[in-house]
DNA sequence: AACCCGTGGTC
DNA sequence: TGACCAAGGGT
């Protein structure tokens, strides 16, 4: 059974991260959530642990404002995710007496937190039985259960059909589980070169018995990013984060040539909070 | 449903 | 070296 074998060798590799530590609070698993989409576990770790010492509670973040977690966000990226982040602390302040809430409803209806943000507070912080579907999690299954190197492109009903099938009856098992899963997409089954003579699940592995058959699907598309709107507004907001008091309009023109772009990248920046026009025509990180 | 949203590491 | 990838969410 591929359940107790994963478990098994969970407990023998699994790192020894901050937010997993059996002191870890709530909402400091929280605050490592939002901050792990999309972003690597390396490059997280020392700006959580700033940020905890910081705001080690919803409601001592909640008190600032959210310019200042835009700034000690620094260069995670997705700089909206520290806007929801601070958005969470206030709605966790203000609707929940300061406790991250423990039912999944009200999980996902706090900013930022999505059908995977919930499913892994609920699981990790709360111990409760949730499939827990990342995208580590979704390739796991994707190779032991059906044979292909990559999960499809978006998150299908099957593949929840498929992981809630393999979650173990009792709930503080299918939390380590879920963990577990995810540990082993993250450190062995690895998108680019998995390895697989280390995989504690190769002799039920459907991809590895088929003979690691190319992917097949469709092209995945890759995402380009220089000269994008993505990298102008980045260029931008680094601007304010590093500075200490408001910034004069040439100070955002210098940063990126092409002024029509600009104009647009920081309108957004702008129409998505992330940055506030000043009444003297300056520049700001929000209040 | 497809597209937008940052940043840096890897091979 | 440029494409791919990283504990997704919102619209």
């Amino acid at each position: 059974m591929p359940t107790e074998s994963i478990l098994a060798w969970y407990a023998v590799h699994a790192r020894e991260l901050p937010w997993r530590a059996p002191s870890a609070s709530p909402w400091s698993i929280l605050v490592s959530e939002l901050m792990l989409q999309q972003t690597p576990v390396n490059r997280v770790l020392p700006v959580w642990t700033v940020w905890m010492a910081r705001w080690p509670t919803a409601a001592s973040l909640a008190a600032e404002p959210s310019g200042e977690a835009v700034r000690a966000w620094g260069r995670l990226g997705y700089p909206r995710r520290a806007l929801r982040l601070h958005a969470c602390a206030v709605a966790i302040t203000e609707r929940h007496g300061g406790k991250v809430p423990t039912d999944h409803a009200e999980l996902l209806a706090l900013p930022g937190v999505g059908a995977y943000t919930a499913a892994s507070v609920a699981s990790f912080a709360f111990r409760q039985r949730h499939a827990v579907l990342d995208t580590n999690v979704r390739r796991v299954l994707a190779r032991l259960k059906s044979g292909q190197e990559h999960p499809p492109k978006s998150q299908t009903t099957a593949e929840l059909r498929l992981a809630e099938s393999l979650l173990p009856e009792e709930a503080e098992t299918a939390a380590t589980w879920a963990v577990a899963v995810m540990e082993l997409g993250a450190l062995i089954c690895t998108a680019r070169s998995p390895r697989c003579a280390d995989c504690p699940v190769i002799a039920q592995c459907a991809w590895y018995k088929a003979g690691k058959p190319a992917w097949d699907g469709p092209p995945r598309r890759g995402q380009t990013y220089a000269g994008t709107d993505r990298q102008c507004r980045g260029r931008l907001l680094a601007v304010l984060r590093d500075a200490s008091h408001p910034v004069e309009k040439p100070a955002l023109d210098v940063v990126w040539s092409d002024a029509v772009q600009r104009e647009r990248a920081l309108d957004g920046l702008i129409a998505d909070g992330l940055v506030d026009p000043l009444d003297d025509g300056r520049y700001a990180l929000p209040s």
